[in-house]
DNA sequence: CCCGCGTTTGAAAGCGCTTCCCGGAAATCG
DNA sequence: CGATTTCCGGGAAGCGCTTTCAAACGCGGG
């Protein structure tokens, strides 16, 4: 008992809307409708059709379907990292919106590089996805734009459609930067490092350039007030922590440090403990992103955060729009805010 | 400058392998050979087939390949959430895996439910993918067991095979339980709470019961030195807060607890801080899985490491290996470790 | 010059499914 | 009761690809 028939190794060996057909002493095309335009077929055929389904065990072929015309229920979408709790919150943003819409997802992580980033393009444009949703790896969106001209829908995360005739949902980097550095000014400081990445990074370049205009729009002269440090690859907490001497060695010391992201402020938070400055007492720290973990951290993170589920939501809503009639590209931009926690205070007075 | 032509608006016009052939005054076998028999097609003819492909735009047809038999290039993964950071990182791994072999991965997140599982679980059969990657949601698994029987192969991912003719990827977790108890055991905890979930989740059931054997082995009388509490759904740092009160409330109090979790800890954290709680001075915290944060939060978190992208990893490769000619089901163990950090100190004397 | 061999190429079948179109049966109406 | 309409089910084509089999071609040896 509970042993398999003896023939059952061989693999794909499903039964097709033949069986069922023959099973059910009807056409194949009978079997088509009961499952695809019920109303048509008489109840009692109907039932008969569908007992032979249950007894033979059938399941549909997608792969014929899809032959045959059949609209993908796959969609793509290459983030980073999908490993970094940011991407791994706009990734379930995304699968939620396509479930709903009866979609699968098929994630890929390209880690920044565009040769990730093509094999997988690649790959889902032959599996004909209904569309893929990407944070692009490098600045060129050419590759995208022929990718979606020739009819696979592509539509852009967390990045701009920087006049790129496509859909996008983009974050204002520029006034995420801004608010963060308005919040330092406010509270007294003159002297603020920003922590970026590699330069060619686009969100960190307008989260950079959003800090510079602030800084302008109170009346301060920039390059005093504005220490700019890039923070080598790869992006782990270490890294993160050995880069305070840095900041620290910068004369006169700034007060406070804005890190593009809370990964690199969990290292800031961490190093400044280890070397003994006092945060906020002696220096303020602002992350970005507003990842879960952030106001658990002690001191809790003043940080500028990003919409991750809501991006992502967003991101599939525009391409689940794609194949409506007179579709027009657009771009969605969401507003990140600040969210004003303990790693901030007042610049210390006196010293 | 920049139009398109004025037809390209439809879509799935892609160029098919007929097109080519015209193109480059061929038949279609030949142009099919340049695909998969590059070496048998002469090199002048088959850069004449190169040049046709890249001038119609050629891109193969993955369900038409399919259809004919070509093995999927597609394998599935259900996860609870892969927006919790263990989770992600699981699947990180598996996709790394199945990248090196060529394959996509679909994610889907069950949220536990098995209506859900189930919907992805026929959807991911009826695109015939290579395989399945699960963490169940219930615990039933025949239904996974007749999945495999007709032709889908399926890996347990972090859940033992439990009987079930099936390939699984397991962390010992009555192991993990026991270590944080011989851990707390070996400082002098004498009374300790165990945070657990809901009572149906067997990788919770097996970690409180290696807790209580290693209580019994110590020779200690498991009723008086243990309190079991659940931590009621959905499991978050607010609820697990909340929950502080309850394990403060038991007389005589514990001197610390084991969390089933990280976010639960990282929530005991918070609540016993913001009650006044010094840990581990007055309370000992042990977390579970070892997440990114854990190590930098303040006290850094000792924990229960599981090898998440090892196990993430492993189980890709039990699925590749399916197709192998002579594969029988196996069953891959991983033993999780203790990490001890400044969370956990020797039980305070007298008081 | 012809034959035979090895090398390349082409014609055709068919994977499982959907869909169009038509025949026959049942139902409705005059 | 015959004619018209309605409804249901079947036959067949073909989506794009791979693969088998045989034909065609070119070359060297007899």
């Amino acid at each position: 008992m509970g042993q398999d028939e003896g023939d059952s190794s061989q693999r794909s060996r499903r039964a097709s809307i033949r069986q069922v057909a023959a099973a059910a002493r009807v056409s194949t095309s009978t079997v088509s409708n009961v499952l695809n335009n019920p109303d048509v077929v008489a109840t009692s055929t109907r039932r008969r059709v569908e007992d032979a389904m249950a007894e033979v065990g059938y399941v549909r072929n997608g792969a014929a379907r899809q032959l045959r015309g059949a609209p993908s229920t796959i969609a793509g979408c290459l983030l980073l990292d999908t490993a970094n709790p940011f991407f791994a919150e706009v990734s379930r943003g995304i699968e939620d919106r396509l479930t709903e819409a009866g979609c699968l997802l098929i994630v890929g992580s390209t880690d920044s590089r565009a040769t990730q980033e093509n094999t997988y393009l690649r790959m889902m444009e032959e599996l004909g996805v209904r569309g893929i949703l990407v944070n692009p790896a490098g600045s060129r969106l050419d590759r995208l734009v022929r990718l979606s001209g020739r009819g696979t829908p592509v539509v852009l995360v967390d990045h701009p459609r920087a006049g790129a005739d496509l859909c996008a949902v983009a974050v204002d980097d520029v006034h995420g930067g801004g608010v963060a550095a308005d919040h330092l000014l406010a509270l007294g400081h003159r002297r603020i490092a920003f922590l970026g990445g590699r330069a060619g990074v686009r969100s960190l370049r307008d989260r950079a350039e959003g800090v510079r205009r602030s800084i302008a729009r109170a009346g301060l002269d920039v390059s005093s007030a504005l220490v700019e440090i890039a923070v080598p690859e790869p992006c782990t907490v270490e890294v993160a922590d050995s880069v305070v001497d840095q900041v620290l060695a910068v004369s006169p010391r700034p007060t406070a440090v804005i890190c593009f992201n809370d990964v690199v402020a969990l290292g800031q938070l961490r190093g400044l403990r280890r070397r003994g400055i006092p945060v906020p007492g002696q220096m303020s720290v602002i992350g970005y992103d507003d990842v879960q973990f952030a106001e658990q951290l002690s001191p809790a993170l003043t940080t500028v955060r990003q919409p991750k589920y809501q991006l992502g939501r967003a991101a599939a809503e525009l391409l689940l729009a794609e194949d409506r009639p007179g579709h027009q590209h657009q771009e969605i931009r969401f507003t990140p805010e600040l969210v004003v926690r303990a790693s901030t205070a007042p610049v210390a007075t006196g010293g």
